[in-house]
DNA sequence: ATGTAATTGATAACTATTATCATGTCAAGA
DNA sequence: TCTTGACATGATAATAGTTATCAATTACAT
């Protein structure tokens, strides 16, 4: 534990290009704008100071989701929304009411310290940029799916195929019924077997239970 | 790009184990309970799996901050609290109604595709655990400060002692003052300048400016 | 101006994750 | 049931991001 901390030439330059970059750098990007100025520095000395600078509160550390550490020059309290394809990431208002509405929940017996609002999407640039890509139909992305259901959407589709059937089918069937292509059917319906929604009345045949049909009803 | 995902052993009984478990498992967890059963299991084997068994959307990667990836067994729509402490993730419900509110501001342009909110704080265990640890004053953790302000805590403590003083005075007065052990105040110090809050009218000796005085009365 | 504890640069080490590849296995059709 | 080739596995190397180590240097309170 250090009792003083002194302001060297490389804090000054590393807290300087914090300041005017504007951004929520990583390390790295750092790295990169303070050897500018400093040829001779090193990408430890950045780490090391970046991590000494947030334990002191003069900046802050974000620990957004993503492997990266990233750094903010802004020390007011606020919520950060970063873009599913270049990873920036730009600062936005969370109004104290929309916490309040939050925090006042059940929270499992858990002694509430922080609350951490993410958003996820695509920023302007990419958005343009990505007007070509548009056969990738669905991007797993952070905890949000369109659809709402304990069921993902292939073993829903699965499923409701199966419903269709009074008999026991394979999953050439499914697969045809489905239109999914043929891929992925087996795990679905292992899947759907391991929550009791599907059984297997013999060999690759399948048919949807009670508990799978009151599922879909839902 | 594979065309059949085939039910393996090893991916059951990953299935099972993650569907057993109930926590939120990082790959290395699960490969500790898989090897149990499958002791000749690789552990990127296990890593592969939840990849893909989460791009077929059978489970989920959980894109949690912090350096490890989760994943969860669970594939409805819903929000974790994590300690903060002993890394343990468990599941909150927010309602559609809390969401809405959150989704409805502005937000630079982004197209949102994705929401995620997390709340940070100690589990049960872990309270009573660290009641012995009470010295730590404060944890810099997440985005979330108690005070609120554009000032950090230290930085405002320093630049109240300095807006008490009529005479520029060192950084020794100011330890004494703040009571803030003498540790960092120079780095404080620093910042401040830096933010045009405080100047150096002679080596070693600071003022509080006009623009300080300002930020102070708010 | 001086002594010394804090800091630096270079680099090794570490953690989490992904890629590679030779070998083994599953499942659909004959 | 047997065959066959795409798919998966285990072992291990490679990678990315970050942290630790240590001898040499430097800031700063006095
Ligand atoms: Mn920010
Ligand atoms: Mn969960
Ligand atoms: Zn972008
Ligand atoms: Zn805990």
């Amino acid at each position: 534990m250090t009792a003083t901390l002194r302001m060297t030439h490389q804090r000054e330059i590393i807290l300087q290009e914090l300041s005017r970059c504007g951004t929520h750098p990583t390390a790295d990007d750092l790295y990169e704008h303070v050897r500018k100025q400093l040829p001779r520095i090193s990408l430890a000395t950045v780490y090391r100071n970046l991590e000494i600078l947030s334990e002191a509160g003069l900046i802050k550390k974000l620990e957004v989701s993503g492997r990266r550490k990233r750094f903010d020059w802004d020390l007011a309290e606020h919520n950060h929304i970063s873009c599913m394809k270049c990873q920036r990431v730009d600062n936005i208002d969370t109004t104290a009411a929309q916490v309040d509405t939050l925090s006042s929940g059940r929270h499992k017996g858990y002694t509430l310290t922080g609350l951490r609002i993410e958003f996820i999407g695509l920023c302007p640039t990419c958005r343009l940029h990505s007007e070509e890509h548009k056969e990738k139909g669905e991007q797993t992305m952070g905890c949000r799916k369109s659809t709402t259901s304990t069921l993902g959407d292939q073993q829903r589709q699965v499923l409701e195929a199966l419903a269709q059937t009074a008999t026991p089918c394979g999953s050439k069937d499914i697969a045809a019924a489905t239109g999914l292509e043929s891929k992925q059917i087996s795990c679905q319906i292992t899947a759907l077997k391991k929550k009791g929604y599907v059984e297997s009345p013999a060999r690759c045949r399948y048919e949807i239970t009670e508990q799978g049909k009151q599922i879909l009803s839902q």
